[in-house]
RNA sequence: CGGGGUGUAGCGCAGCCUGGUAGCGCACUUGCUUUGGGAGCAAGGUGUCGGGGGUUCGAAUCCCUCCACCCCGACCA
């Protein structure tokens, strides 16, 4: 391609609103434009990165096995009926109607839609498994888009859907897209990694989450430092502490802390450490008040708590409760003195083993120290594992200790089971001559997010450095005084000739730009390599090539660039 | 949904408080010069000042209203 036959859309300045890295450069680049709250034009620029990782994608999926096909991103109503999700979904799915008055929806996702392909067109365990895929572009409409291309509303999205006659075709299938997401992710030459995950509203038992790792990401991810164990931090469990509760040392006492109402405030008031302390979190659920008590320097997980027996479906309570329930204000509240026939005690497992700690004493401006389970209040009712692991936690595995690191999810992988096909009364005649429902997995690939987490992953003050999988362009040959020098503008022809005719995807700027504007948008833009030709060097026969990340240019003979630019292209 | 903020040229912004009919930088057009890191000079084009209503002789500026966008929050007691 010539710059000049090309759409090259660069800025100098970014628009306000970008935050993020990827956000600026995609807009300074020219790969997208924004047309509303979460939406984005794709310009010629951001289209070709976009090709290249749905190529990869697709290439991937064909090999797994996967069968492409396109849903309508516009569906009827009464099939999300069907499994519920209708209203489940609430106000993240875009309503619509037609003139009809029959109401539709822009797909946030398509379980309901291939399920209902299924129910028909499968009728036989001869036919299975089968694995059928789209991208297509869905609408979601966030609470708040933001961080451009990362979270906006309508995206587009690789989602695939495997059916299989038992349990262990379907992990199968599973294990099969878990290899194929392995070798997307590494083919796009991104840092990555797969982690154990909790399947949400989807539903299922086994899932995995995709993460791409980048400071900006918006998930934390919890690994190992002595083996490949990676989990969400919503999902990574916490051991109980090794070392068994210890004999209470102290008396119990109350003291006054008169408008200290946070732990960290006590810890600091009564010069003891923060570890020391114990916070509780009080909760509503099952028509019933719950404290959950986690250490002063911890945080609870609301993923985990949401799985406890009573408190699936909690929502924080409101002071009133939590007066009723603990005749003490919120600040000041702890497990001593407590009536259990009103309140739930649920004690996070280091709470459970600590001794001798600090708390409320459900009095205001009042909290207590010297507290001991057993002989201060009652043993907790629940002990369980509510709280987010913190580095340095011992590895669930057994196997060293957890270190968190931020992450950006471009896919995730969840066997699904028969929640939908159940629903939906999808079934297969077995083996036996039974009718058996179908037994689903589904697999996400968030495209056009990938392209803002390579950029996360990628880039310096400049501008991108795309992984040659996904640039634009493989080259960017750069001309000096193209419009004025004969034998510059042969070599730079000869050039873009040779690495046309090698496969070689080049962007020749015969722009008639100085030096300076050529260079910086190369560098913008994220070219991984670039060969400059002019006179100067041209002169001893020479031209310099430089990688995107090469600190200096290398000075290479005209006659062999085309050849030395090759060698250093990814296989 | 709650709180805060911003809407003025393609982008970044000033002007608004204290009303007098719009400006700066970049970008764009033309010409000349320049050409190894976002050029210089000269000339030029560009705005329903987010929409509607009101006050006023006169509104980008004051008032009302609607809209869009951005940020924070929606929880850690």
């Amino acid at each position: 391609m010539r710059a000049s036959q090309f759409f090259l859309a660069t800025l100098k300045e970014a628009p306000q609103e970008a935050e993020l890295p990827s956000h600026k450069l995609m807009l300074r680049g020219g790969l997208i434009r924004k047309l509303g709250s979460g939406l984005y034009s794709w310009l010629p620029m951001g289209m070709r990165v976009l090709h290249k990782v749905e190529r990869i994608v697709r290439e991937e999926m064909d090999r797994a096995g996967a069968l492409e096909i396109i849903m309508p991103p516009v569906q009827p109503a009464e099939l999300w009926q069907e499994t519920g999700r209708w209203e489940l979904y609430g106000p993240m799915m875009l309503r619509i109607k037609d003139r009809a008055e029959r109401e539709f929806c822009y797909a946030p996702t398509a379980e309901e839609v291939v399920t209902d392909i299924a129910r028909k067109e499968l009728r036989s365990y001869r036919q299975l498994p089968v694995n059928f895929y789209q991208i297509q572009t869905k609408f979601r409409d966030e609470i708040r888009p933001r961080f451009g291309v990362l979270r906006a509303r309508e995206f587009s999205m690789k989602d695939a859907y495997s059916f299989d006659a038992d349990e262990a075709g379907m992990l199968e299938s599973y294990r099969k897209m878990f290899d194929a997401y392995v070798a997307i992710f590494t083919r796009l030459g991104l840092t990555f990694r797969p982690v154990a995950a909790d399947s949400g509203e989807i539903g299922g038992s086994a899932s995995h989450e995709f993460q791409v790792l980048a400071d900006s990401g918006e998930d934390q991810i919890a690994y190992s430092d002595a083996s490949d164990y990676a989990a969400n931090i919503e999902k990574a469990e916490a051991l109980a502490p090794a070392a068994p509760r210890a004999a209470p040392a102290e008396p119990m006492r109350k003291d006054p802390t008169p408008g200290t109402s946070t732990c960290e405030g006590v810890a600091k008031l009564w010069n003891e450490p923060l570890a020391r302390t114990v916070k509780a979190i009080l909760l509503y659920a099952n028509h019933r008040v719950h404290m959950v008590l986690i250490r002063g320097d911890h945080s609870l997980n609301e993923i985990k708590s949401g799985k406890l027996h009573g408190l699936k479906g909690w929502r924080w309570a409101s002071d009133e409760e939590i007066l009723a329930a603990c005749d003490g204000p919120a600040g000041y509240l702890g497990p001593v003195g407590l009536d259990r026939a009103k309140i739930t005690v649920v004690a996070d497992r280091t709470v459970a083993a600590m001794s001798d700690f600090i708390c409320g004493a459900n009095e205001k401006d009042f909290h207590i120290r010297g507290v001991n389970w057993g002989r201060d209040c009652p043993e907790p009712d629940v002990v369980a594992d509510v709280r987010n692991v913190v580095p340095g936690d011992p590895s669930p595995d057994g196997k060293g200790r957890l270190a968190l690191v931020r992450g950006i999810e471009v896919g995730h992988v969840f066997a699904l089971g028969r929640r939908y096909s159940e629903a939906m009364g999808a079934t297969f005649a077995a083996e036996d001559g039974t009718q058996k429902p179908f037994e689903m997995g589904c697999y996400g690939i968030g495209v056009t997010r990938i392209v803002g987490a390579a950029i996360e992953q990628n880039h310096d003050d400049k501008g991108i450095i795309w992984p040659d999988p996904m640039a634009p362009f493989t080259v960017s040959v750069i001309p000096l005084g193209f419009h004025k020098s004969e034998a510059v503008k042969a070599a730079a022809e000869k050039l873009y000739a040779d690495l046309a005719a090698a496969g070689v995807e080049a962007l020749l700027d015969d722009r008639n730009e100085r030096p300076g504007v050529m260079l910086a948008d190369q560098e913008l833009v994220g070219i991984p390599h670039r060969v400059v030709i002019g006179e100067r060097g041209l002169k001893d026969g020479m031209v310099e090539y430089q990688h995107r990340r090469d600190a200096e240019a290398t000075r290479v003979p005209l006659a062999e660039v085309a050849a030395f630019v090759r060698q250093r292209l990814a296989p």
